[in-house]
DNA sequence: GGAAAACTTCCACATTTCGGAAAATCCGTA
DNA sequence: TACGGATTTTCCGAAATGTGGAAGTTTTCC
């Protein structure tokens, strides 16, 4: 018997004692990066290698907690109510959705697409905030707290880029497995991040999304280091090779005042 | 040996198996509580009954997984950017808030004075939603996300007396301790409750800023239970009798708003 | 600079958690 | 609406995970 956590290659947190801790929010962040509706007992049992008792006793014990919640009657399960109010505090004191909101809206005004602050959370990249532009064909689809395993999107590339070797080596060898699931072959990640250190961004056609092409920046702080990356989706047509060289400054500029503002931030308390 | 949560008059949830889970939420939910500076290990502990080795064993779990952070350099924990990221999500989905926005909003515009939105969460009253009026007295002290047990401040006293006679004792006997370190005399509380069910409204001074006073109604679900509350903080002057009837109508108004929206959001999904 | 307070590690022990198997329930399909 | 496979839930014996006393280490506050 015995569950043991065992990733190829990678060291895990050396703290013991606290085995259902780490797999309650191995769940939750994967209802995090779930849709509205919720994920199935099976399908979480399954991605996370927990045999389907434990994942019952754990998702009845958060629900109970009201973390989780079930989606309409019965048997879905997602996010609850309680994880919105043990997170506004941190998000509203959290100094980089603050000043990235005035970024993006200005971004979006300008451009008209859509735009998206993505931050890093253990494997997975993050959608922070999001500023709709108004043209027409806007990326409604992707919500704000959405997850893609690092890699996946083109934020997720471009703050891989900037993570460290080390860094970079885990979160690739244990995402290596899901890639797959959203179809996302390993060298196009790998490509992407070659891009990425070379020209500082990257453009590519959107994986989830038919006809849809990205481009993201990293956001760095004072050591060079992603703490997340400024992107924006378009139509493939409105992101030839013209238009992202007018784009580039734009997202560049963005990206520094972001990175900036932050440490101007860090200084004064 | 062997921590056994013993609520007298209180049959604590049945699920079994998940002691370090419901440990975990409590931490979580008191750092919620307390500010930004973070709270002490002994604290912790001291306030959840749990041994210091447990309470640091959980407390590191917590921190490797992002959920809790050490405020400045070391020592004090609070909570971290991990949980406003798990929590961005369903924030956005919650209906009060986002229907309760517009609504504090004008209430704010029209009042001059802060306008909170409070909600039930286990035992607390967490701020959900605040707008600072334009008067120059604000209360800015109060974070969103912050929380009081249930009772000491009017919103959650509205709340109670709205809460359905079973689930008001339980909370009572839960927070009956708590009350102590919000110097909050319990039968001021239960005056606090019998006052509201008479008027459907309340008002008292503050007990945690001297010099304000604070005057809150319910938001109330079709069933009439309460699902959150409306409140106003100004100084002491500017909450006499006089103001008080006339700004009784204005919450209602905004609660009535709130709680009908809120039904509407139910049907249409 | 010293003492008290707080944090952290260690370890033997048993409570809490685990998961296989089986029963109950749900849900898609016809 | 009734069937059958898939999914959820309960049960329970087993042991691994988590527990807390005691002691060592670091930090904080005079």
């Amino acid at each position: 018997m015995g569950y043991q956590e065992t990733i190829p290659g990678v060291v895990r947190g050396e703290v013991t004692g606290t085995q259902c801790i780490r797999r309650s929010f191995a769940i939750l962040r994967l209802l995090a990066g779930g849709d509205h509706d919720g994920e199935k007992l099976v399908d979480i049992a399954g991605a996370l290698k927990l045999s389907h008792p434990t994942t019952h006793r754990i998702l009845k014990a958060l629900e109970q907690e009201g973390i989780v919640e079930r989606a309409g009657g019965s048997q879905r399960y997602r996010l609850g109510a309680e994880a919105a109010w043990l997170g506004v505090g941190p998000f509203n004191r959290c100094p980089i959705t603050r000043l990235s909101a005035i970024v993006l809206e200005d971004l979006a005004q300008a451009t008209g697409d859509s735009i998206f602050l993505s931050v890093p959370s253990h494997n997975d990249a993050v959608y922070a905030d999001r500023r709709l532009g108004n043209w027409p064909v806007q990326a409604r689809g992707v919500h704000v707290g959405a997850r893609r395993p690092m890699g996946v999107s083109v934020g997720g590339r471009v703050m891989l880029a900037h993570l460290g070797e080390a860094r970079m080596k885990t979160v690739l060898a244990e995402n290596a497995d899901r890639f797959a699931d959203w179809n996302c072959p390993m060298d196009q990640v790998l490509r992407g991040i070659e891009d990425t250190r070379a020209q500082g961004y990257l453009v590519d056609d959107s994986l989830t999304r038919q006809g849809r092409r990205a481009m993201a920046v990293p956001v760095r702080d004072v050591g060079g280091r992603a703490i997340g990356a400024i992107s924006i989706i378009a139509p493939t047509a409105r992101l030839g090779s013209d238009r992202v060289a007018r784009l580039l400054p734009l997202l560049r500029e963005g990206a520094r005042r972001v990175g900036t503002a932050l440490f101007e931030q860090r200084m004064a308390s």
